[in-house]
DNA sequence: ATAAAAAATGCAATCGATTGCACAAATCTA
DNA sequence: TAGATTTGTGCAATCGATTGCATTTTTTAT
């Protein structure tokens, strides 16, 4: 209406034409130069360089995405976004993404399918150029999902993988971790060993628990059903299993857990009881959470490299997206067995 | 060139211009039905709804972002993801966000200056609608954030705030906590209590320093500045400390560090030296990271509602963003004080 | 049946950046 | 110096959704 009136309003952005009505050349000219065409002269180049500098121009990336069909845009889901593991990765995203000039979006699925379905959606409707993700506990059905590979959208799974959708993988060793810490507990003297599992629904839980059955296989043990739980491994779950399993007539004199939280529970419940740690009784646990390593006694555990899991999640889209490889790798990442005081019987 | 081609290529995404075509009427009414704008009959509304439904199509927000001049994005940047009290304020943020329909852009300044500029300034380009932060310890310079006052971007702190800068602000109750917590430890009986600082150039431990000192004047004793050390409150940091402290011709008796990773490397340190905690030493500690109700003897400390004070940021910008709110608050949240070993000298 | 009012839909410009193609200017060649 | 190159700029369409205004269609009143 007064057009007049938009030199009141600092705050309007400027964009390129108002550049170049400002040193009476085109639009397509100040797009150029700002790009570092070649085509555009040197001269007047650092002309609209200093001219976009004064006016505090910023390019508006609505547009530009919008032009060049793409978001730069990394989207991510994870169950908890503070949960240390969770954290990490998405530390570790965060940094290759932000170096490579792209923004990371961020969404929790609580766990939830519904959730999780919603969250993905939103994230194919806001085009994000790729997407990392570590499926819900929960979910049993993956159509939104498999969206992405119909779209040909880069998509990478961490940690809980789909089986099933073949994209993009990366996940720890859990089958020889749980290998190595179940015969590190077999090293150590222990007889009866007992297993904490995670939902089965999830290969992570899966492995672990293979990865307990092997070992116990190798070394002649038969595997007993009774000393495996099965549960969503909270700490409440934890303490629940430890008074099972102290409740067995032929109770186990350790503890593998398929994760710290648990671990911990366990540790307490069997400490409380009177039954001294490591001598009397050894648990270890899985994921190397920051308070492994300080309780009072300190929990063995398992550690994945959840950082550089991020950083591996983020290049491998990376790729995906920038140089459009086709072929689809799963990484597996070494783990690594931290031994600590709760299962150091033998000195 | 080869339009037909389109055919082949599933994965093009439909656009409003596809539906009209199919349906033989404009894109306008197709925009407006899917918005249910009541100028739309009913009937044609359905009718578009169904297509829409069959073809797959999903709004590009890119295009109705750049008409709308709204991002629908809010951006949080943090000294770092993976600390639990960061990662969850920004699930909290994440919650109340998604449900308004936001997104939640992230990123991570590492306590770096230059990478908190670097980061606004691409959040800026990008456009957000709003931007909650919590400043890097390292930075002391704050034109980056003024320009958000300047062009009426809705901005909020949290925890780690700017004086200076007039807007929202959200933080604990840092100088209540410690003054509980200071007093806490002189009910117990200790009587020489030292202090580990924080960088003071961030008003939160300012702010805790202060109730630490208001807590001795308020009970005559006399403060003294050797019992203080100042530091950035790593665990190294904890430890040298603790060193220092207990090096002291008349050492304190206790100790009220400004988090709980110096608490727990102070008290590992005091506790290997023979001292009995919290008999003839007592620790406190701040922030409640979940170590800290773990650890043995486990740690008193002052808990922040982080997962609320992110709710009540997003809650804040949404305010500012959808409302235009133009007043500006700073939204106090009570610190909690949890009692554990460390400190229980009396019983 | 007809004018007037109300309801439904379409046209065309807009948001800001990008880019193929055309055109103009500068430089070079003979 | 005319003609051929090379170099530098501009025009106008595009990305997909939105919206003020105009136009068409339907309904209501007379």
């Amino acid at each position: 209406m007064f057009p007049h009136c938009l030199k009141m309003h600092k705050k309007i952005e400027p964009t390129i034409h108002d550049i170049a009505r400002e040193l009476k050349i085109s639009a397509s000219t100040v797009s150029r130069a700002l790009q570092n065409n070649p085509r555009i002269s040197q001269k007047t180049r650092e002309k609209i360089a200093l001219i976009a500098e004064t006016m505090g121009y910023r390019p508006n990336s609505m547009a530009s995405n919008l032009r060049n069909k793409k978001s730069n845009t990394i989207g991510i889901v994870v169950p908890l976004i503070n949960r240390y593991f969770f954290a990490s990765v998405i530390s570790g995203v965060e940094e290759v993404a932000f170096k490579a000039g792209y923004n990371v979006v961020i969404s929790q699925s609580n766990d939830l399918a519904d959730k999780e379905i919603s969250i993905v959606h939103s994230m194919l409707a806001n085009r994000v150029d790729g997407l990392i993700i570590s499926i819900a506990m929960q979910t049993t059905t993956f159509d939104h999902l498999k969206i992405f590979r119909k779209k040909n959208i880069p998509l990478v799974f961490f940690d809980r993988v789909v089986p099933e959708i073949e994209t993009n993988k990366i996940v720890v060793d859990d089958f020889m971790g749980a290998f190595r810490i179940t015969q590190h507990l077999i090293d150590q003297g222990y007889q009866r060993i007992g297993h904490m599992a995670g939902p089965q629904n999830l290969t992570t839980y899966q492995d672990r628990k293979k990865g307990y059955m092997e070992a116990l296989a190798k070394n002649g043990v038969a595997y007993d059903d009774s000393l495996v739980v099965t549960n969503s491994l909270t700490l409440e779950d934890g303490e629940k299993a430890a008074q099972y399993f102290m409740g067995l007539p032929d109770p186990p004199d350790a503890l593998f857990c398929s994760n710290d939280t648990t671990a911990l529970s366990a540790m307490i419940y069997v400490r409380d009881k009177g039954i001294r740690i490591p001598e009397d009784f050894g648990i270890v646990g899985f994921s190397n959470e920051p308070f492994s390593r300080v309780v009072t006694p300190s929990i063995s555990t398992i550690a994945q490299p959840a950082f550089l899991m991020g950083q591996k999640a983020a290049e491998l889209i990376l790729n995906q997206i920038e140089h459009k490889e086709k072929t689809f790798k799963t990484l597996v990442l070494p783990s690594e067995m931290i031994l600590r005081e709760s299962s150091a019987r033998r000195k």
